[in-house]
DNA sequence: CCCTCCATTGACCGATCGGTTTAATCGACT
DNA sequence: AGTCGATTAAACCGATCGGTCAATGGAGGG
């Protein structure tokens, strides 16, 4: 074949593959370079070969997954100049991350690296460049307006994160989606009237 | 000593409080008869005499955990009557909740009921009754007011567990739970705010 | 006093784990 | 022809796994 690429790619390709579809059907506990390397069709020996672990090999799948997310997330957010469209494009995307089980490969790291802190620090890396994308992204879209002074953008993308962790492991109670959706739902009619949070606040008429 | 409890139920306590300790800080992946076992003090074989198996003994853990975390939440909501009321005592406690780990235990199993159907269903069938629970909550604090149209109580159930679920994996990566309070202290000034939603949304002057 | 019942113990089972090693093979490049 | 890296199957290591079992212990009731 044209364009050969060098010896053991493939293979790393394949490891890779598998290693996060492992991750995603089996949780942590259930991942092993045995059932890795069967799943990819080849000698678990490679694991060690080309990944040095398991633990290592796991990171790359999870580097290949969020650069592939990442990569999406950028395209379909660049032309977005609203919040309310910045809501329903990331919602949309987000419902496919999440059938694809991208959050959950995170995730299940995140609850192995409790107990495994050099781990921990190698996904803590990896969100990092996360947060700091979604912060730049609100920023851009409601750094000028009044809303950005009750809403700084640092924390609302905290806020986002935080709550798009939470829909992931949601969804794991939720079978059918009917309650994720409700959720992305509110989120999406809420945003449109997220500016009105900046009116001034009227005299409350408490009872008594 | 007065009040001698049945014996064989101070293990059963020893092998609880174990099982919750061990999945916290080692993780569903971590977590194994023999290691519970060791850190109660007491043989593994008891596992399995008690609770049938390690699975029964953490869900009968988090059984325990839950029934603790819902009477202390109910203590503290029973009192609320303004959203602004119920976003602040829900923080306070649920800081606690999540420093008490509670929160870990729940997303560890979650987390293993992935690949564990018949595990996942026993979490499903005791997330139930949290659902219902904030539910009912919001339908009181909130029900009445026009609010609730914008923010039916059921969906704002939901996405309140969602945010809570994100909260505690979040915490897991923001070690100085820097990031984790700019999230409680934005929830916190927001929900005063929250009635301003229901006004009349202005024209927008969209530029161009 | 003995007997029964149940909690508890430690040894044991087969299986799997992460990881290493060895010897043999294979294909591509020089 | 020879070299080198990739790959394989297999054996091996020490450790752990979930789970079982027969033997022990002790406390209460007859």
């Amino acid at each position: 074949m044209a364009g050969r690429q060098q010896p053991g790619e493939e293979t790393r390709e394949r490891l890779i593959e598998a290693a996060a579809e492992t991750l995603r059907t089996e949780g942590y506990a259930g991942t092993s370079a045995r059932v890795i390397a069967r799943a990819a069709g080849v000698n678990s020996a490679l694991v060690f070969y080309h990944f040095g672990g398991v633990d290592p090999l796991l990171l790359a799948a999870l580097d290949r997954s969020s650069e592939q997310r990442m990569r999406t997330y950028e395209e379909a957010l660049a032309g977005v100049r609203t919040l309310e469209e910045l809501v329903e494009a990331a919602n949309g995307i987000y419902r496919a991350d999440i059938e694809g089980g991208h959050i959950t490969l995170f995730s299940e790291l995140v609850g192995a690296g409790i107990a495994r802190p050099e781990l921990r620090a190698e996904i803590v890396k990896r969100a990092e460049p996360w947060i700091d994308f979604v912060e730049r992204t609100v920023e851009r879209v409601i750094g000028g307006s009044p809303l950005a002074r009750l809403l700084p953008p640092r924390e609302l993308a905290y806020a986002a994160i935080t709550f798009y962790l939470g829909v992931n492991l949601f969804t794991h109670l939720d079978a059918d989606r009917t309650r994720t959706d409700a959720v992305f739902g509110l989120a999406a009619r809420l945003a449109p009237r997220a500016r009105l949070l900046t009116m001034r606040l009227p005299r409350r008429h408490e009872k008594g």
